[in-house]
DNA sequence: TGTTAGCACTCGTTCCCCTTGAGTGCTAAC
DNA sequence: GTTAGCACTCAAGGGGAACGAGTGCTAACA
């Protein structure tokens, strides 16, 4: 993540309620804010000709910006960054949206992966952009068991169990000369080996002391760990709502949509933000602070999720610059909490 | 699905070749076509004013429709089915997009999933619309395997392998006085009871045996198998390329274009189509005649794929009704018999 | 009798020009 | 330091006029 600083030393205060106005004012109707906005608006009690004297200080200062001569001004990423850091009001959720949260995440499910898809619907609902949910990381997690199963000559089914009722499962590749016995028998003990270990780990301290016992196996088994590890490393996510994207007038243009579309479509990028940030409570990516240049209007927001204390994954929105930052950072943060309150009762 | 004939005797071959010639145009152009368009373009060597009287007949016959008095004609619904059933020359693939397709799907992959995956993405990028694929669908196979892993006190994951190495998984609910033993023993008895029949049909068949012979624990079990076949019989489909749909005019109204997105991203109309269309070796739903008002201004072509020579799941494709038939039919029976045969080597 | 040239007519599209109005920056006065 | 006043800018919107693609009709032709 790039450098999240901001100059908040180069204003007074008065200025920067002035630009709190302005940003506040412009994520609501997206068009370009005026002196005499500003001076109605706030309770400032200044009038327009003094606001303009401090917008144009805040244009010189790279904090605004002028579509042209005309028009207002409209907010630069440095001033969305100072807003988010400083300015913004973090907003409180309302009876109803605490309650269409619990109410629609308050779930008799008890599957892991319905409950993150869950999580992402109501997420996109609730904010009105494309959301996205990290499903949970085995690798930080202590296995419980393996299970080989077998499918046909040469490949069989690794289904990973940790101890917090985690699962995932990979097809892997295996040496055609093993009997269904035979693979019984390896996964036991696979399962004897890594239990107790997490599997990132587990290849270091685990395969010398198979090597050593296991005789003429060894290697086909080692290979078959490593192969299970691998795969189970590789992160899964859940995205939903990425058509919100053309409510927003700044994709009004199909060509800046299908962009945005297709990028969200691969998800390699999303998924990407979401295991950097899978350690960092709370992060916010502004525009060309994605390192994406085909993110640079757009900003990304993420918050972690915990099971049983731990972090385990991550979530976050996506959506224009022009986000209501102070909103998604509210409902982020409370559906962080529901989300981790769920699963540590699911995964206990 | 509805009703797919046309009324191909209310016209002489000269409308044919007329009704033709505009519906080839319109789908290249987008755009309404006149009769001196249609003069020219087509061999006929006929007058505009011909082509014009031609033109009046075939709108009061209900092939063709007048955006305005001053613009040309375009084809309705009616003249897009007679256009499939008759009209259409079918494209022949290019060698540069057979061999695009072969070397895409040409692959050292040795998973299912990640075949379908492919297969939807070059489907996708090949016909530059929205694709999709179903995995292939266990109720059509035998079950070789059924393999339940303890994951929590109260939940177990199940794991159905067939005779053709298709796999799936659930998870489901299981008594939580069971042991993993039990588990263990109840997963052995399951595999020996359903190995060879059909999962649909097993419920009926073998559950009365298994009544009669487990005793205490049958009704568990017999829930369990039935939970088991509940979650088997759930069809996953793959879609790709959802956000082509913007690179259409028709599209260009954020709105529609919304609709649709947002129509594709839930996904269950298509995944109705897939499973509904499974055993029509190809079928063409031209706007209305999608069940769904939502899709009334889009067609969609499905064709079915074997392994074994039997069907095993389908594949389509989605766009406005504006469609090239031709390229879409010619790619997927193309398409569909690579998969087919790669399924058939892969789940031999 | 079917085909075609000719022509008046329709109507959406494009371009241009004018007006409007939101907003600015500067200056001078408070 | 703040504010009123004012000239200036410039995008957006409205109203023709000109354009042109296309039609339907009529009359003549083979």
């Amino acid at each position: 993540m790039t450098d999240v600083s901001d100059n908040t030393s180069l204003l007074d205060i008065r200025k920067m309620r002035i630009l709190q106005a302005i940003v506040d004012d412009y994520i609501m109707t997206a068009s370009p804010v005026g002196s005499r906005t500003v001076s109605k608006r706030s309770d400032m009690g200044l009038s327009p000709a003094t606001i303009r004297n401090e917008m144009s200080d805040l244009t010189e200062l790279g904090f605004l910006e002028q579509p042209h001569t005309s028009a207002g001004r409209i907010p630069s990423e440095k001033a969305y960054r100072l807003y988010v850091n400083h300015l913004m009001d973090s907003a409180k959720l309302t009876d109803d949206e605490a309650d269409y949260i619990k109410k629609h995440l308050d779930t008799r499910v008890h599957e892991v992966g319905e409950v993150i898809r869950q999580t992402a619907r109501v997420l996109s609902d609730m904010t009105n952009y494309t959301s996205m949910v990290l499903v949970p990381q085995l690798s930080s997690m202590k296995v419980k068991r393996v299970s080989l199963i077998p499918v046909s000559e040469g490949s069989a089914m690794a289904v990973v169990v940790t101890n917090t009722g985690v699962t995932k499962n990979a097809m892997i590749k295996i040496p055609k000369s093993l009997s269904p016995d035979d693979i019984e028998k390896i996964s036991k003990l696979i399962t004897a080996k890594l239990d107790g270990h997490r599997l990132n780990e587990a290849v270091e301290s685990v395969l010398p002391s198979i090597r050593a016992e296991v005789g003429e196996q060894a290697d086909a088994v080692c290979e078959m760990i490593e192969d299970i590890e691998r795969s189970m490393s590789e992160t899964d996510v859940e995205v939903v709502g990425a058509s919100n994207i053309l409510d927003y007038p700044e994709y009004s243009d199909t060509a800046k949509a299908r962009q945005f579309l297709a990028e969200v479509e691969t998800g390699s990028y999303l998924q990407k933000v979401l295991t950097d940030s899978s350690d960092v409570e709370m992060s916010v990516r502004i525009g060309t602070e994605n390192d994406n240049p085909d993110m640079k209007d757009c900003s990304v927001v993420t918050v972690t999720y915990k099971a049983g204390g731990k972090n385990i994954g991550s979530m976050g929105v996506v959506g224009p610059t022009r986000m209501d930052y102070g909103k998604v950072m509210a409902i982020l943060k409370y559906m962080s909490s529901s989300l981790s309150d769920i699963l540590s009762k699911l995964l206990k």
